[in-house]
RNA sequence: GGGCCGGUAGAUCAGCGGUAGAUCGCCUGCUUUGCAAGCAGGAGGCCUCGGGUUCAAAUCCCGACCGGUCCA
């Protein structure tokens, strides 16, 4: 950025109000970032390393607070002005661009901040959990990172016609929050002018700083990524939009920690815990002192550096008067990394469970996962007597009232199955890291890769266990997570081009009337083999529903409809043949199948929600595509359904069948549906309108959804459970069928196994029996028929004549015929070392010779030989010799002359 | 979503083109007061499935299925 934007920018935020509390602009000596600040001797921005820590013991607010009085004197500051929002999930259903909600203005994103959907108030005050996991190396070895936290905010949306605030009052609601509300002195606090982007939007921002510690964030975003953009913040280019929207971030764990100056953040926001652990663990103890100087050096190297901080804190502890030598200082810090590491992410898990993520090896799911090794191998080093669940759930008492969701039964059904695979992964390492090593008696640094990439093994268990068990030391690349990364480079995959078309807005027949068979239309454009019309009632692929097939009259012929796809309001048919634009046509909709896809559409949302009924509220759909014949729902349940399941699930279908429960569709405003329906609405993908089309099953089941329904589950009429399948672990995907497709399914079932009775004449109930029998039956004749083989292969050996020459000794076989026994004998040819065997095989209108050998260079010869005799022709090579196209069988005589004659 | 590894006896695995193997477990006998164990013998395999290559495939190639693991 040159330096002219850059003083632009900044100009845009000289704000009045820092006048009014004697705050005046500086330059930091140190990084040149412009920042705010009453303090008359300040000459740095505040931001470390440009600052060092400087509360840590030496708290500059008037109380220490609780994570929960913290949370409760931040909401309860802006609730008179601001409506209270309640957190959202941590796990987004709104959107599919991100795996976890990372911010508060998360919740809002891309509805709110594009000026769709109006937001739940303005302006807006909550306290929103948000889950990072980009740091999470560095969980416990900097005494300040989190995984998870709460981030508080006070929100404004400006629209152009509705102005609620921006940067001033904004500025003043922080600094009175933090003056006035905490007690913090005014001179303690920087403002630090920095441009923000995000999430494709961008603006101003200020870092809000006391003593060292980043407190909050203030964005003023009011720009979006325009390519053609007059702005530019990180190398892309942005333009002004119509809003402007306030968007603030305030650490609810850093105003902990900056209120009680404990020496690291775990210490301020989970004391029970980490109490829990030290009690339960090796040392039993820590030393709040070294602490104190390892997480104040851990901020002056940026990025972090962590031999950097050890040393540091070793210079710092020599000039003071405690004597810790550097093995000691290693442990202690070995010691407390593990302990904060287990109390941080045994508090993401409860957060994650909260939500129903499954520990899986795909999507968020794997990052549960890897929060779950990671606290077992913690626990191990530890050697620590808890278990996670019980940390998890002492995490859930204290914030028991921000995850409502939370059940310790689905915690511990899902720590139980990872749990086991972790201790099995375990017990496996050993054989596997050895046999590795003894290949080659050596360990590159591709084999450690090898081993955690493929195996999962930490390359410090390989070494130790080739320490322990060969003796050997093994040493571990300082780089090994980029070679990690490195084997993981793929060649990007290329993007597909989208056909575009004009932004037409066709009217959805099908939603005013879904039974609708018939309609008139105009085509409004044209090209090629596609039409866009003004109207339609054939239904655009979408929501896992296929489009519908049917044919267009014109001028009183059919043209066939081959696809249907939506374009933004545009619904585009593609046709067999091309119609002009400003024809007049009729739409006729192949209404069998449309029929048939009603049925399974509406059959997928009663069984999701039997499943939850019968499952838990853990299941979700995670994927779904409707068919004519049979469908599929994919959900989230973390071990296979049981025939007894599959059973109790089709039951309870049929029960809500009969019940012939109504089928509504209505459209309802954003948020007031949020508020009915919960976030379960989202279960079928993400709706881009202004109102949401809820579509509700009485009493079963709601989503949203863009599909044609039923009007009643009675007219599902039957619905039969296929198959189930693994899709991936945590993701189980169930093949069904409704309707007429469920009846037409059982009765090629019955077809088939009336087939079976006939033919093997047997009664229904003697079906399976006698089929285990013929298969039973079956294996042992083709026992006997290899020993047979095996018999007759001796018997031939055993008779073959030997044809000796000066040099060599030939075994001729008789004639043989069957294939089976030809590969036996070849085989047992080999298997005795007979030198050279000749072995005619075949009938006499094929016949062919074999000359099966150790390879000797005379059998060669002898099969040439032979073949100029016979006039056959010679393929294979070394050891198998095939002559094919031979006049007849040599006898003894002929080989013998044969043999003779190589040497004359 | 993508990468990598794997599927052989009840269990753990070896074999990696040429008659299916080891260890533990199981069965029988011997030894022993008994146990732990030892000795001798034995049973137990659709080498995951389907295609292909080959005279010949557990083995090589392709595809499915199942499991493991790492990354985003």
């Amino acid at each position: 950025m040159s330096d002219n934007s850059g003083e632009k920018k900044t100009g845009e935020l000289d704000l009045q109000f820092f006048g009014s509390v004697g705050f005046t602009k500086r330059k930091c000596i140190k990084c040149g970032s412009f920042y705010w600040s009453s303090d008359p001797w300040r000459k740095t921005c505040g931001d470390p390393p440009c600052d060092s820590y400087s509360f840590i013991g030496n708290s500059p607010v008037l109380k220490p607070y609780s994570l929960k009085e913290m949370r409760e004197a931040f909401l309860s500051f802006f609730k008179g002005t601001h409506h209270l929002v309640n957190p959202y999930p941590v796990v987004p259903r709104w959107r599919d661009d991100v795996l976890l909600v990372n911010a508060s203005i998360y919740d809002f994103q891309p509805h709110v901040t594009s000026g769709r959907v109006k937001p739940p108030g303005n302006p807006l005050t909550m306290s929103q959990p948000s889950i990072r996991m980009t740091d999470t190396d560095l969980v416990g070895e900097t005494g300040r990172h989190l995984t998870c936290f709460e981030m508080l905010c006070h929100d404004a949306f400006n629209y152009p016609d509705s102005y609620v605030y921006w940067k001033e009052e904004t500025v003043k609601y922080c600094y009175d929050f933090l003056n006035s509300r905490l007690g913090v002195d005014g001179m303690l606090i920087t403002f630090k002018e920095k441009p923000w982007s995000g999430g494709g939007n961008g603006g101003n921002a200020f870092e809000v700083f006391v003593r060292g510690l980043e407190v909050a964030t203030l964005v003023f975003m009011d720009l979006h990524e325009d390519e053609s953009g007059e702005f530019e913040i990180d190398g892309k280019h942005y333009s002004r939009m119509e809003m402007k929207i306030v968007d603030t971030g305030y650490g609810l764990e850093r105003l902990t920690w900056l209120s009680q100056g404990t020496p690291t953040v775990y210490q301020a926001v989970m004391p029970e815990v980490v109490q829990e652990i030290v009690n339960r663990s090796r040392d039993g103890k820590m030393d709040n002192t070294v602490l104190s100087i390892l997480s104040a050096a851990a901020v002056q190297e940026e990025p972090f550096n962590r031999s950097r901080m050890i040393e540091k804190s070793m210079e710092v502890l020599k000039s003071s008067k405690k004597t810790v030598t550097r093995e000691e200082l290693d442990r202690i810090f070995e010691y407390t990394k593990s302990v904060f590491t287990l109390a941080d992410h045994s508090k993401t898990l409860m957060v994650l469970f909260s939500d129903f993520v499954i520990p899986s090896n795909v999507k968020v799911g794997y990052l549960a996962r890897l929060l779950i090794r990671r606290s077992m191998r913690a626990i191990k080093d530890l050697q620590a007597t808890l278990n996670l669940v019980n940390l998890i759930d002492m995490h859930w008492k204290s914030l028991a009232e921000i995850f409502p969701g939370y059940s310790s039964t689905f915690a511990s059904e899902a720590l139980r199955i990872e749990e086991a695979k972790f201790t099995e992964n375990e017990r496996k390492s050993q054989p596997t890291v050895l046999r590795m090593f003894d290949r080659r008696g050596i360990f590159t640094a591709d084999d450690l890769v090898t081993l955690y990439d493929s195996y999962g093994i930490v390359p410090e268990e390989a070494a130790s266990i080739v320490a322990k068990e060969r003796g050997v030391s093994v040493e571990i690349p300082e780089d090994f997570n980029s070679l990690v990364v490195k084997r993981h480079e793929t060649s990007k995959a290329e993007k597909s081009s989208v056909d575009s078309f004009p932004d037409i807005y066709t009217r959805p027949l099908y939603y005013d009337d879904p039974t609708m068979q018939e309609f008139n239309a105009v085509v409004l454009y044209s090209r090629g083999n596609d039409i866009i019309t003004n109207q339609t009632a054939f239904y655009p692929e979408g929501g896992g529903q296929p489009f519908d097939l049917g044919y267009f009259t014109y001028k009183g012929h059919n043209v066939d409809v081959t696809a249907v796809h939506r374009h933004k309001q545009a619904v585009v048919h593609a046709l067999s043949s091309a119609i002009p634009e400003k024809s007049r046509i009729i739409g006729h909709i192949d209404y069998v199948r449309r029929r048939r896809l009603m049925v399974h559409h509406s059959a997928t949302h009663l069984l999701l929600g039997v499943l939850r009924e019968v499952l838990g509220n853990h299941v979700w759909q995670s994927g779904v595509q409707k068919g004519t014949e049979r469908s599929r729902l994919d959900i989230t349940h973390f071990k296979r359904l049981t025939p007894e399941e599959i059973k109790e699930v089709e039951r309870r279908c049929l029960l809500h069948i009969t019940e012939n429960r109504p089928i509504t569709v209505r459209n309802i405003e954003w948020n007031t549906a949020l508020s009915r329906y919960g976030f379960r609405l989202f279960e079928g993908g993400v709706p881009e309108g202004r109102e949401i089309r809820v579509v509700e099953i009485q009493g079963v089941d709601a989503e949203g959804c863009g599909g044609t329904h039923l009007r009643s589950t009675g007219e599902i009429g039957f619905l039969k459970i296929l198959r189930v399948e693994t899709l991936q672990e945590g993701i189980q995907r169930i093949i069904f069928a409704a309707g007429d497709a469920a009846l037409e399914f059982v009765q090629e079932m019955y077809e088939s196994q009336l087939y079976l009775e006939t033919m093997l004449s047997v009664k229904p109930e003697d079906l399976t029996t006698s089929v285990q029998r013929l298969f039973q039956e079956n294996l042992s004749l083709k026992k006997e028929r290899d020993r047979h083989i095996k018999e007759e292969v001796d018997r031939i050996i055993s008779e073959g004549s030997y044809v000796s020459s000066a040099e060599d000794t030939v075994l001729l076989l008789r004639q043989i015929s069957d294939p089976d026994v030809l590969k036996a004998l070849v085989t047992a040819i080999f298997a005795r070392k007979i030198k050279t065997a000749v072995l005619p095989y075949g009938t006499a209108d094929a016949l062919e010779m074999r000359i099966i050998s150790d390879g000797n260079d005379h059998a060669r010869l002898l099969a040439v030989a032979i073949a100029q005799h016979l006039s056959g022709k010679i393929a294979g090579s070394g050891r198998h010799i095939t002559i094919t196209g031979i006049s007849g069988i040599p006898d003894e005589k002929l080989i013998s002359r044969i043999l003779d004659g190589k040497h004359s």
